[in-house]
DNA sequence: ATTAATTATTGGTTCAACCAGTAAACCACG
DNA sequence: CGTGGTTTACTGGTTGAACCAATAATTAAT
C-alpha cells in the first residue's frame, strides 16, 4: 500500500509555495498575484508550468484569475474548502478534527442502522476480526481505515463516502494524528464492537446519542443491552 | 452581487467535458486517460491547455498523471473531493445534502455555546432582524447565508468555516434547494430565533439534542425554557 | 534462457509568439 | 475647459513546436 516516493514535480513545488504564501499572508486577500510574467521569473520557472500551477489553487477556492486584470487572491476564510485543512498548521485544528471525526462516524453508524445489508456487517466483523492480530503500527492503521470506509459504504450516502475521502486526506497530511489513534490499541478494539453492535441493533438516534455522548440513563440501558447481544 | 457572467475559458470547458465523461463511467476507474497529444488533439485543444485542465482535476481527486505511463483515473468513490457533490447529480443527494447541514447546524451552534462573543450574538440578531424585512428571494437566500456564516464564525471552528465554504458551493450549484429552503420564511425566522436562543443559552449539549431531534421531554422543557427568554 | 542495451511512448517543461479582455493615458472635438 | 472616443500598454488565455525525463516493451548480446 506504500506507495513510491516520486520525486516531486515543479507544479506540485509551485503549488506548495504559492499556497502556503497565500496563507500566510504574504498575498493578503482581495490582492492581485503579480503578474504571470513577473512571478514565474521570480520563480524560476516557466509561465506554462506557473499556469498548471495557478489552475491547481484555482481548483482548492484560493485564486480567481480575471482576464485583463490580475490572478485575484481570495480569502480562504469565505472559499477556500475542507481539503484546505491538509495544508493549515495549527495544532487547535487537531481537536476540531477528531470532533469531525466523532460527528462523521455519528452520522454514518446512524444510516448505517437503516441500510446496512448483512454482507456489509460480516465485512465489518471481518476486518475488526483481522485487526485482533494486526500489531499497531501502519498496517493496523490501514485496517481502522478500511474499518471505517466499509462502515461509510454502508450507509449507502455518497456525501459521506466523499466527506471521508477528504477527512482521510487531511488526517494522513497530520501524523500527530494517526499515532494518538493507534496508541490504544484495546480501545479500538472495543470501539469496532461497539460500532458493530449499534449497526446489528438498528437503532439510529440510539445509536448517534452514544457516538455523541449524549445518552440519558435509560438509553445506557439500552445500549447495554445491544452490546450484550451476541 | 450578482457576478457578471463571464465567458467560460476553454480550461473550463474542458474540466467540466472531462469531469463529466469520468462520473459518466466513460473513462472508467483505473483505467488510463488517452494521452496527452492525442486526447488534447481529440478535443481540438493545445495541449498545454488540456495540462491546465488536467491539473485542475488532479486536485480534485479525480486524476493522478504517472510519468511515462500515462493519467491514471482515480476511483472518485474512493479519492474524491466532498467539493465533487456540485458536480453529481442524483435526487437522493439533496436529501442527504439537507442532513448534512443539519448536523453541520448542531455542531456549529454547540461549539458557539462555548465560544461565541457578545457581539457575535447581536451580529447573528441584527442579520435575523434585516431578514424581516426582506421578501423572500434571492437577496433573502444571501441572508441566510450570511446568518450561517456569521454563526459558523462564532463557533470559532476553522474546521466549520471551510466545511460551511464546500457546503455552500455545493448548494448554490444546486438550484433546487435553495428553492425549498426560501418557500417557507416563517420557518426559517422561528429558526433564527431558535438558534440564537440555544446559543445564549449555552449549552452545548441541550442545543446539539435540539437540533438532531434528539430530545427527551424534559430537555423539551429547557429548551422552552431557553427560548422564553427574551 | 537471462540479462543488458535500445527504442518507442508517455508525461513534464520550456520557449516564443500571438489572441483577447481591461483600464488608463491620450487626444481631438465641441 | 470638459467631454467622449481612440489608442496604448498592460493583464490573463491559447497556441505550436521542440526538447527533457521516466517508463515499459523490444531487441540484441551473452
Amino acid at each position: 500500500m506504500a506507495n513510491k516516493i516520486q520525486a516531486q514535480r515543479a507544479v506540485d513545488l509551485t503549488v506548495n509555495h504559492l499556497r502556503a504564501d497565500i496563507l500566510s499572508g504574504k498575498y493578503p486577500p482581495e490582492s492581485k498575484l503579480p503578474p504571470e510574467r513577473q512571478l514565474s521569473a521570480d520563480l524560476g520557472i516557466n509561465r506554462l508550468t506557473l499556469r498548471a500551477a495557478l489552475s491547481h489553487l484555482e481548483a482548492e477556492g484560493l485564486l480567481q484569475p480575471k482576464h485583463g486584470q490580475g490572478v485575484i487572491v481570495l480569502d480562504y476564510q469565505n472559499s477556500g474548502s475542507l481539503e484546505l485543512l491538509a495544508h493549515i498548521d495549527d495544532d487547535a485544528l487537531i481537536e476540531e478534527l477528531l470532533v469531525l471525526r466523532r460527528n462523521f462516524a455519528a452520522e454514518a453508524v446512524a444510516l448505517a442502522c437503516d441500510h446496512a445489508s448483512h454482507r456489509h456487517i460480516n465485512k465489518l466483523q471481518s476486518i475488526a476480526n483481522r485487526q485482533l492480530d494486526t500489531e499497531a503500527g501502519q498496517s493496523y492503521l490501514e485496517g481502522d481505515i478500511a474499518f471505517i470506509k466499509e462502515l461509510v459504504a454502508a450507509s449507502g450516502s455518497m456525501t459521506l463516502i466523499l466527506l471521508f475521502n477528504t477527512i482521510e486526506r487531511i488526517m494522513r497530511a497530520k501524523p500527530q494524528i494517526p499515532i494518538e489513534l493507534l496508541s490504544d490499541k484495546t480501545a479500538s478494539q472495543s470501539s469496532y464492537r461497539a460500532l458493530i453492535a449499534l449497526v446489528r441493533y438498528r437503532n439510529p438516534d440510539l445509536a448517534r446519542k452514544a457516538i455523541l455522548g449524549l445518552m440519558s440513563p435509560e438509553d445506557e440501558q439500552n445500549l447495554q443491552k445491544a452490546l450484550a447481544k451476541p
